[in-house]
This record gives C-alpha cells, sequence and structure tokens, in this order.
DNA sequence: GCCGTCCTCCCCCGAAAAGGGGATTTTGCA
DNA sequence: TGCAAAATCCCCTTTTCGGGGGAGGACGGC
C-alpha cells in the first residue's frame, strides 16, 4: 500500500485526486497540505512514499518545495503537478528532485501510473510533458557561428580578456578583438554580458 | 512489429542488442549503421520506428545525430544509448528530441521495455539515468546576494550598461558600480562575462 | 547601545571593450 | 581555378569596466 500525500491550495483538486484515487487497492491517501509549510509539518508527523506537488502554492513555488522535501525526506518520491506544460518548469522540477510531472487534466489511471512508478524509483512523464520536452527546441535564429568564432566565445565565456586569449590561440589581440566584434554582430547586441546570456540560453556554449 | 534501428561503432554492441532482442515478437532489427552519416542513409531507403543511437560515434555525436534524425524522420523515435550517466548527456540528449537514454548494461527486459515505451510516444529513462537527473545538484557554494544585487545582476545580463540601469533604478551610476564590483567580488570572478555564465548555470537569474 | 549588513554615493586611474573603419592571406568548395 | 567565406591583422576614438580605496545613513539583531 503506497501512501501517497498531496499538495495543493485548490480543495477541488484535492478532493478530485482523492476521488479518482480513492477506490484503488494498490495505494492510500495518507493526507493532503495547502501550502509548503504545512505540508513540510504533517510529513515530519506522518510520512509518505510519494507526494503530489502542486507547481503554485500560496507560500512558495513547487520548485522550492520540492527541494525541501527532498533534503528533509530523500526517500519520498515526489510527483509534480501542474496545469502548465512549460518547458522550463518541467525541467526545474525534474532537476529539484522530482520523479515526474503531470498535468491536472490526467485520468485516474494515469494518475496511478504515474505513482507507481514515481514509487517504483522510476522517472514518470506525462504524455504532455514528454512532448514538451522532446520538442527540438526551434532555436529562434540562433547565429551561425564559424569554428573560430566559437573558440573564442567560449574562451570570452571564461573571463578571459582578448589578450589571454590570443596568447592561449597564438593570435593577435587584434584578430580576438575581430572575432569578438563579429559575435556581438552575430548575435545582435551590445556587450559580452548579453551576449552570454544569449549564448547560454541556445546552449551554444 | 516495431521496427528497430541501430547506431553504434562497435560491432559487438551491435551484434550483442541484437541477440538480445532477437527472439522477441515485439520488435524486430530492420539494421544497423557504424556512423551517422551511414545511419542517414540507410534509414532513408528502409526507415524504422525507434533507432537506438551511441553517444560516441566516429564522425559526429549522438546528440548531433538524433537532432538531424528528427529533422529529417519527425515520426522516429530515438533512444539514446551510453556508457555514462552524466546529466549534461541525459538533458541535451532529451532536449535534442530522444524519447530515452538507456545505458549499456541494459538487460534484455530493459531494452525491450524501452523501445515499446518509445514507439508509444512516451519518454523512457534507466533507472540510473533517472537518477542522475533527480539527484538535487549540489549547488557548489553559490553566492548569496542581496535583493538589489540580484535586479542590479539581471540587468547586467539584459546588455544594460551602469548608466542605464542607474536610470532604470533610480540611483547613481556610481552605486550601480558598487553593486557591480560586490557582484564580482561574491561570484569571484574577473569580468562579466564570466560572472554571467555563473549566474546561468547556477539558475540566479 | 553596538555591530553588521545593505544601500547609497564618491574619488582616482588604468585596462578593456565597443564602434567605426580597412586590408590581407588562407581555405573550403563549387 | 576562381570565388566567397573565414581568419588574420591594423588603425582610430569613445565608452565602459575593473581595481583600489573611503564614507555615511538605514535598519535589524543581539
Amino acid at each position: 500500500m503506497i501512501r501517497v500525500f498531496l499538495v495543493d491550495d485548490h480543495p477541488m483538486v484535492v478532493e478530485g485526486v482523492k476521488a479518482l484515487l480513492g477506490g484503488l487497492d494498490t495505494l492510500e491517501i495518507a493526507g493532503a497540505a495547502g501550502s509548503g509549510r504545512e505540508a513540510v509539518e504533517r510529513l515530519a508527523q506522518q510520512p509518505a512514499d510519494v507526494a503530489l506537488v502542486d507547481i503554485n502554492l500560496p507560500d512558495m513555488s513547487g520548485i522550492d518545495l520540492c527541494k525541501d522535501l527532498k533534503s528533509r525526506f530523500p526517500k519520498m518520491r515526489i510527483l509534480a503537478l501542474s496545469t502548465f506544460k512549460e518547458r522550463s518548469y518541467i525541467t526545474r522540477m525534474i532537476e529539484a528532485g522530482a520523479s515526474g510531472y503531470l498535468l491536472k487534466n490526467a485520468s485516474a489511471e494515469e494518475l496511478e501510473e504515474a505513482v507507481l512508478t514515481a514509487a517504483g524509483g522510476r522517472l514518470y512523464l506525462s504524455m504532455e510533458a514528454a512532448e514538451t520536452l522532446t520538442q527540438t527546441s526551434a532555436a529562434p535564429a540562433l547565429p551561425l557561428l564559424t569554428q573560430r568564432e566559437k573558440e573564442v566565445l567560449s574562451l570570452i565565456a571564461e573571463g578571459l580578456t582578448n589578450g589571454e586569449i590570443a596568447d592561449k590561440l597564438f593570435i593577435s589581440p587584434l584578430t580576438v578583438d575581430s572575432h569578438r566584434k563579429n559575435l556581438l554582430a552575430k548575435f545582435g547586441v551590445r556587450n559580452t554580458a548579453a551576449m552570454i546570456k544569449y549564448a547560454l540560453e541556445y546552449r551554444l556554449l
């Protein structure tokens, strides 16, 4: 019997999940909380195997709660529950230690499967979440860099100056400066800071 | 009958997978290739439902091949095959469009389950891969920033200069410069480029 | 009250980057 | 072989950063 704990500030959602999972004999609802703090308190009293955690909570984000719960109860598995299938939500939640990501329109079967999968130590992603992750991120106008430009870019990101990069690549600092200018132009930004941010966001580094 | 295609430059691995999956009646080995280019050529002739792709190929990385295959054959599912369970490999492969990540020590059962899961459009992660992703990344010495410093940092990342930030926050450019210097000191870096990289890696932005 | 942190502002000075040009040699590919 | 792109190098100027300080007011905790 897998003990499931719910964290969501919407009573309707809490009751809905209870109803969906109520009749099953593989798991039981061990409790629920409407906020992050309440969840921590209740779980300290009465542990659970799997926690269903809403992304949006009144006192803290589901991501922070996830990290917190994972540090307090390392063995407990956490399933993220959300209405959104934004890529950053999913990856952040997973990186925060969640064992899965579910949308709130999940069916009883999907809910059960997710809980069982998470309890087994495996990662469960809903179809929609998996699709979002799998979609090849259509990079909007990501600049085409030459080999040399990539080298220079990564050295800039390391914090080296033009002179140091020149020494490393055995070229003139003036050449490095040219590459740097070309990079700024290709990225369409005004300075190094914005370029590094852009480059990292589009995984060019 | 799910058609499986193999991409790996080690004949032993290819034969091993064939042997492991050979006796099953849910799937069949539709072909194999030892390089990225060869894989593209063969798949163009004879399509497959699921491709098992090694991370390390002689002519290109599995990640690049994955992107390439996904753009050429959008309906085909790709499973990453690797000896490593490094976090960056896993996330990059998934973001490149892979439907799963397997270690090469996978059993016949796991292989089959992975192929079936991928063919069904779902994401399959091996236990080890899931664990790696799930591990809360112990942020090594991430600097504690004040509220004001965070504001300044994010504006720096946008590409604004001290003067522009000063206008935006209604403070003196000299103050912005102080924050900037404190930020550099807290991050332990020498310039903005390295700071932005650091900040993005540790999700402070 | 005292201490520490945060936020604010200021000084000097040199180094680096940004913005604008131009020019030459490799090199890859058709 | 010939062209385009890449890579290399150079000039100029102005702006922005980075490094080293110092200092005062606000605010909270002890």
